[in-house]
RNA sequence: GCGCCUGUAGCUCAGUGGAUUAGAGCACCGGACUUCGGAUCCGGGUGUCGGGGGUUCGAAUCCCUCCAGGCGCGCCA
């Protein structure tokens, strides 16, 4: 990137500049070139000096000064001089863009890649949600989110595994609670007159499923007591079916998992115990009160939690360790990064202690707390819970407003911050989605190379049919100096900074931000600059190295975002 | 009560140490096409960046404090 290249010319000067001594009062790593707001201050920025000035006691333009008389010569670099406080401005040949889209052009759908993850192994945990319903969009927002940010991180060169943890272990209450509110159900389609679980599941999809049941089984189950035991024998009769529900809504979000991962899996091959029994030997576990305890509160969180209950039921903080055991010591992966909801919030300190306690890094975990997502409907906010039944359905969603729109809404914002879904606005406003504004450049850009193509402006054509007579000669990038055509090429060059510090940041919300600006500087670019002109062959050539550039960033984009780059809408 | 997230234009949100004019979308008003798809483009903004204090050459951004909204604080997951 150009970036790098110029902060290798002012780490050259820096070294040439100044003495060694001087020289460790910063790290050359901490040079950062900034695109400029104002387009008068040039095209990169180097705020080196003002931090310099500080350490070393000096006028920052001063310094800026003598690093610029140091400053090795570049055939990019037009012009450099001092700006307000103590800034070095860079100013660049054009001849830079037409660079950065030849590059753009020969790698295809590698541009904007990279290698800082230098094939460190990533696994990247989302959704995770229970298997007692349908994903619905109270619960979905971390699919398009962790899904992106593993595409991000697969980018950037990490090898990455998405992983659904399924919390189907029997000790699972709410397992327990789903499986008597199937029960219930059942039992209700055979016509008893039985009450239903205080706090059960009340969607419809309870009552399908024991249709379903019903319907396979009859009255063979009648008879099963319904206490703990009974509800649980009911949610294995369903589990699988819960199970494939979850994969297709992910599917239908466009998410495929490399592992669904049973946490009864824990507890069958004994890993749980055998992770309390490693805690208990070191001492970071203890017993008291008929309980087993992890010194948690010695690892920073506020007290130490129970591992064990005193009725001999491992926690679900037990499984999460030997699950946590599992990933870093088995499979070894160097990072993992968990997204969690927003009721996890609680957790993440006593995990974090946890994964202390057993001597696991914790920069090697982190941790990604979702906001909630509050939905709107006649302008009042929805009250979506689970066990009541009045939940949306992903599937409902996406049926409303389409899988693109869905997975743009979702990852326009932070997940830091709390998301206002409208969804009369959703409904009403699909035309005018940003997800379209930003497909729809890439239509037009394919409606520009298709009409090349059949008007015999890319390249083989025969002289003398039509406008076809440019022979085979490259086109010349230079010929790109109207304002739309410099600021689409800037937007190409800027993609992969900004692939990066998204990936860096773990900040997928960035992606649609761009990819809205990218596709705006397109909508310009095509208005005001026509591409397929007879009466300028050499003209059109050079845009469509341009057109057939940002399509591919386009692609690339929204690529990463799972969401489709249409040729035709 | 404690902890975390959030507070930026009418609405929804970017920006999280940089440039005496803090940006975008939506909404609203007014314009633009005889040629590549008008799902487009152009123009129109008097904002206490929640309040106050501090650090810094420089603060929406960092620190302290207060206020408001959300969420979390179980031998539930």
């Amino acid at each position: 990137m150009i970036q790098d290249r110029l902060a290798n010319l002012i780490k050259q000067a820096y070294t040439a500049a100044f003495s060694d001594e001087e020289r460790d009062k910063i790290s050359a790593d901490e040079i950062q070139i900034e695109t400029p707001s104002n387009p008068e201050h040039g095209d990169f920025a180097c705020n080196i000096a003002m931090q310099l000035a500080g350490e070393l006691g000096a006028n920052p333009r001063q310094i800026a000064e003598e690093l610029i008389a140091n400053l090795p010569a570049d055939s990019l670099v037009r012009r450099v001089e001092v700006a307000g406080p103590g800034f070095i401005n860079f100013h660049l040949s054009p001849q830079w863009l037409y660079e950065v889209l030849a590059n753009c052009l020969s790698q295809g759908e590698v541009y904007g890649c990279s290698n800082v993850g230098a094939g460190q192994k990533v696994q990247v945990e989302f959704v995770s949600a229970n298997p007692v319903g349908p994903i619905h969009i109270g619960n979905a927002r971390g699919g398009p989110f962790g899904d992106t940010l593993a595409n991000l991180l697969e980018t950037a060169g990490y090898e990455v595994q998405r992983e659904y943890y399924l919390n189907d272990a029997p000790s699972n209450t709410q397992l327990q609670i789903f499986g008597a509110s199937v029960q219930s159900r059942y039992l209700q389609q055979l016509g008893e007159e039985v009450d239903f679980p205080e706090e059960g599941y009340h969607g419809d999809y309870v009552v399908e499923v024991a249709q379903e049941l019903v319907d396979e089984y009859g009255e063979k189950y009648r008879d099963v007591p319904r206490n703990t035991e009974g509800a649980l024998f009911f949610f294995d009769l369903v589990k699988d079916r819960m199970i494939e529900q979850l994969r297709s809504d992910c599917a239908a979000m466009g998410i495929s998992f490399d592992v669904w991962f049973s946490e009864t899996k824990l507890h069958e091959e004994g890993l749980v115990q055998q992770q309390i029994d490693q805690l208990l030997k070191s001492g970071a576990a203890y017993e008291k009160d008929g309980a087993v305890w992890l010194r948690t509160g010695q690892y920073g969180d506020e007290e130490d939690r129970v591992l064990v209950r005193r009725d001999g039921a491992p926690t679900y903080i037990a499984s999460d360790i030997a699950y946590a055991a599992d990933k870093f010591y088995t499979r070894g992966f160097d990072r993992v990064i968990y997204v969690w909801g927003p009721d996890h919030f609680g957790y993440v300190p006593r995990m974090k202690a946890a994964l202390a306690a057993m001597g696991i890094g914790i920069e090697r975990a982190e941790f990604i707390i979702y906001q909630t997502v509050r939905f709107l409907e006649g302008g009042k906010p929805l009250s979506l819970s689970k066990r009541r039944g009045d939940i949306i359905t992903i599937r409902e969603l996406i049926e409303d407003i389409g899988r693109d729109a869905v997975r743009f809404f979702f990852l326009m914002r932070s997940v830091d911050a709390h998301l206002d879904f409208d969804l009369d606005l959703a409904r009403q406003q699909s035309a005018e989605n940003p997800v379209y504004y930003v497909q729809y450049a890439h239509t037009r850009l394919c409606g520009i190379l298709r009409e090349a193509e059949e008007a015999g402006y890319l390249g083989d054509a025969v002289a003398g049919q039509g406008c076809s007579s440019h022979g085979k000669k490259e086109a010349d990038l230079s010929l790109l100096t109207h304002p739309d055509e410099l600021a689409l090429l800037r937007k190409l060059a800027d993609y992969p900074a900004e692939v990066l510090r998204a990936t860096q940041e773990l900040s997928p919300h960035r992606l649609p931000h761009f990819a809205r600006e990218l596709a705006q500087a397109v909508h310009q670019f095509y208005t005001n600059c026509r591409v397929l002109d007879c009466n300028n062959p050499e003209l059109s050539r050079a845009r469509l190295k341009l057109v057939k550039g940002a399509r591919i960033v386009l692609a690339n984009i929204l690529g990463l975002m799972g969401i489709t780059a249409l040729e035709r809408m």
